[in-house]
DNA sequence: CTGTTTATATTGGTATGACCATTTATGCAT
DNA sequence: ATGCATAAATGGTCATACCAATATAAACAG
């Protein structure tokens, strides 16, 4: 019914009891078929609201049906380093497209979100936790890399890196949560994304390609350092949890 | 409960009524849940048989999950060239890793799907439609891009790959049969295969993702003209069609 | 007449019980 | 032990009822 026209995108589709008789369905049988849709993030439900179509533009099927496969890679080391080897690729490819495509009002979005990294990187250092209300820096930076994507004019890109950062998020959370708390790496970072931002503004798709390859492999190398700190910190833990055990069991 | 290791992947997952009365939720709402689990390829039930957990190894949430959200795709133009531009990227670093990292068994997959499209490619032009359970060309072809990306060892590349592979099929299969009906293009294909084998074959990196890329920039030109032939085909239909009504109506 | 508040109706979320179709297990006769 | 028919188990579907959150309509105060 959504292809065919019948249900415009952020239109409300009629309510499941009435859907279900114009089906000849039941209702049960209606809603499991809503959640599958709702899965793929086609249909999103609120309780006493009703049920509405998710606009196609904005659509990301990528991140909503890879979020509950996120538990999976938890887990899993090195899960992240596939995911920041290719973004390697992607990224390189957003930027150099986005360089080459990017119109005026993609370029403002872009400088929006860098922007609005620069002052909550370098305000940071002077008040810690000072407004609530700010965003986790981790979501501003990738909000940056989004815009970025968004400019390059080619919707699987763009979606693919959606979930992508979804499921780097979900993976690493806390290493990159400790990756913006690192002396002088948000200043760093904010000169990367200016580069990046000013090679796209001038049109310089190389620039821009090795701009973004260059931040990437610079994140990549504070996330391994960080990963490998806390990988020696468990192990010294459990290293003098047993020293312990082992005194205690001698007294 | 899969991810504590309750289940094992093979394991059959207890009744619907006994697991919802000992998770303490109606049947109804457990098959919902259930219903996602599938939809993601995590579970798949058999009507008497029972709910079986799907083997991680060979989960391909991505292809599953997009499935049905493929149609949407269809129509949109350009949609595929988004594919291929991103294709021209990943299998790049695709066959880059493999040369760098392929084992003995990903290299003699590799060969075998390279060795099952050389066979097909080459004979389809003698008998046409000799044995029935021949896989249709685009299957082959695409086993053998995915070989590469399994022996890249990048387990997100690979999943990203089956799911745009997956997409681009449904987005343009036509055309994607038509291109192995062309002279001579069946042969071009198996050189430009065999040229990025034998680079992953030799560990040759930089030059396995040149072939990469040159293959897939031959694809893309194949397909835009075979685009631009059905389209044209179409106007001049119309014209034709327009042109008899014309007639029609003046008797 | 207007803006706010309250009450009612609508709607998605869940629970329960029943029945059907298919598969698997059981038991009987050979 | 084998083969077949019957019974049990299991997923698929349907119908109904009730709960919780929301939206709409009615009532009310200004």
């Amino acid at each position: 019914m959504i292809l065919t026209g019948r249900f415009e995108p952020g239109d409300r589709i009629p309510a499941e009891r009435v859907l279900a008789v114009e089906l000849g369905v039941s209702r049960s049988r209606l809603r499991e078929a809503i959640k599958q849709l709702s899965l793929l993030g086609m249909l999103v439900s609120r309780q006493g609201g009703g049920t509405y179509v998710t606009s196609m533009d904005e659509v990301q099927p990528l991140r909503t049906a890879l979020a509950p496969l996120a538990p999976l890679t938890a887990g899993k080391a090195g899960y992240w380093r596939d995911i920041m080897e290719l973004r390697k690729s992607l990224d390189a490819d957003a930027a150099a497209f986005a360089a080459e495509r990017a119109d005026m009002a993609d370029k403002a979005r872009i400088k929006a979100a860098c922007d609005a990294c620069s002052s909550a990187f370098l305000s940071e250092s002077v008040d810690m936790d000072a407004a609530p209300t700010r965003l986790p820096l981790a979501k501003l930076d990738a909000r940056f890399h989004m815009s970025i994507a968004r400019a390059s004019h080619n919707v699987v890109l763009y979606q693919i890196m959606t979930g992508l950062e979804g499921l780097l998020e979900s993976s690493i959370s806390d290493s990159l949560d400790t990756l913006y708390r690192l002396p002088d790496v948000p200043r760093e970072l904010d000169l990367q994304h200016r580069r990046i931002f000013d090679a796209i503004l001038a049109g310089r798709g190389d620039e821009a390609r090795a701009a973004a390859i260059s931040h990437l492999v610079f994140v990549e190398d504070q996330l391994a350092a960080i990963e490998a700190a806390s990988a020696r910190q468990r192990r010294s833990t459990q290293a003098f949890d047993h020293l312990k055990t082992m005194q205690e069991a001698r007294p």
